[in-house]
DNA sequence: AATTAAAATTAGAATAATTCTTGCTATCGG
DNA sequence: CCGATAGCAAGAATTATTCTAATTTTAATT
C-alpha cells in the first residue's frame, strides 16, 4: 500500500544556478543524488549512483562537481579520520555520529541556545570560521 | 641570558614500558619528539626530527611507532580535513583550533563541567567512544 | 653464554583517494 | 554565427599511508 502523505523529504526543483554556481547537468545530478539519499556517500558512491543517469560521467567530474558545490556552500564535505571524504547536503551547523557497528552516520544537531564559546576554552581572539565535530561510538539497543 | 626557572614543560623519564607497550629505542625517541615540541607534527615531520638521533630509522617505522603509541593510548592522532595526520601527546580530552593564517594548531580544552549530551542532540542510545572537535579560523590581532 | 621464538625494524613495493593535465565539448555574450 | 570561457572526460600523476619480505633485536630459556 502506497502512502499518499506528503514526502517528508521532498526534493526541490534544482534551479539553473545556486549561489552563483552554474548548475550544469552533472552538478544537478550530483546534488540531486545527495539530497535524495542523505546517507553521506563518498565520491565513489556518488559516482556509481550518477552513472545510472549519466553513463558517461567520469570520477574526475564527480570530484570536480562535489568540490564546486562545497566551495559554493551548497553542500558540506565530511571527514572521518583518514577515510574517504563524504558529502552532506545538510547546511545546518551540525556534527556527525558514526556508529562503528553499522557504519551509519547520523547528523547531530546542537541543542538550541548552545554557544561554542560557552563550551570550549578558545584561544584569545580566536574567530571560528568552521567547525567539525565527529563522534564515534555505538547505539545501545535497549 | 639563560633562565634558570624550572622548565615549564619538563620531559619525564620515559619508562621501559608504557601501557603494556614495550618502549623500544625508536618508540622512545618518537614519543620524546612529541612531548619535546608539542606542535602537532605529521609523520614525516617526526621522521625528519627522528633522523637526528636515529639516522637509520625508516618512515615505515615512524608510522609503525606512531600507530603503536596511538593504539596504546599514549598519544593521539589528529586529522584536519584530508591533510596528513598529526600527532599529539596531550591526553586530556580536547579539541584543536587550526589558525589558517599561521598554520599553528592550538589545543582547545572543554570548559569545566561541560557535558557533551548537554550540548549535542545525540541519537537515542548513542554511546560516544571518541570525539574529534576541530575548528578552523584565525586569531584576531587586537 | 648459546638457542630459540617472538617482536620490531627496514627498504622498498603496493595501494587508494584525490588531483592534475590535456584535449574536447558545451555554453554564453556579442 | 563566432570567439571566449567554463566544464567535462580519460587517464596519468601525486601523495599519504600500508603492506611485504627480509633482517635485526629482544626476551626468555636452557
Amino acid at each position: 500500500m502506497v502512502s499518499n502523505a506528503p514526502d517528508p523529504n521532498p526534493i526541490p526543483e534544482i534551479p539553473e544556478e545556486i549561489a552563483g554556481l552554474r548548475m550544469t547537468r552533472q552538478r544537478q545530478e550530483i546534488y540531486r543524488i545527495l539530497i535524495e539519499q542523505r546517507n553521506h556517500p563518498t565520491a565513489n558512491e556518488v559516482f556509481m549512483r550518477a552513472k545510472d543517469r549519466l553513463p558517461n560521467i567520469s570520477l574526475a567530474t564527480v570530484y570536480n562537481c562535489l568540490e564546486a558545490l562545497v566551495q559554493h556552500g551548497i553542500i558540506r564535505q565530511v571527514n572521518f579520520e583518514r577515510e574517504s571524504s563524504r558529502y552532506c547536503p545538510n547546511l545546518r551547523e551540525h556534527g556527525h555520529f558514526h556508529d562503528a557497528a553499522t557504519g551509519v552516520i547520523h547528523d547531530v544537531d546542537f541543542k538550541p541556545g548552545v554557544n561554542l564559546a560557552d563550551v570550549l576554552d578558545l584561544p584569545p581572539g580566536a574567530v571560528v570560521e568552521d567547525i567539525e565535530i565527529t563522534l564515534r561510538g555505538k547505539i545501545a539497543t535497549a
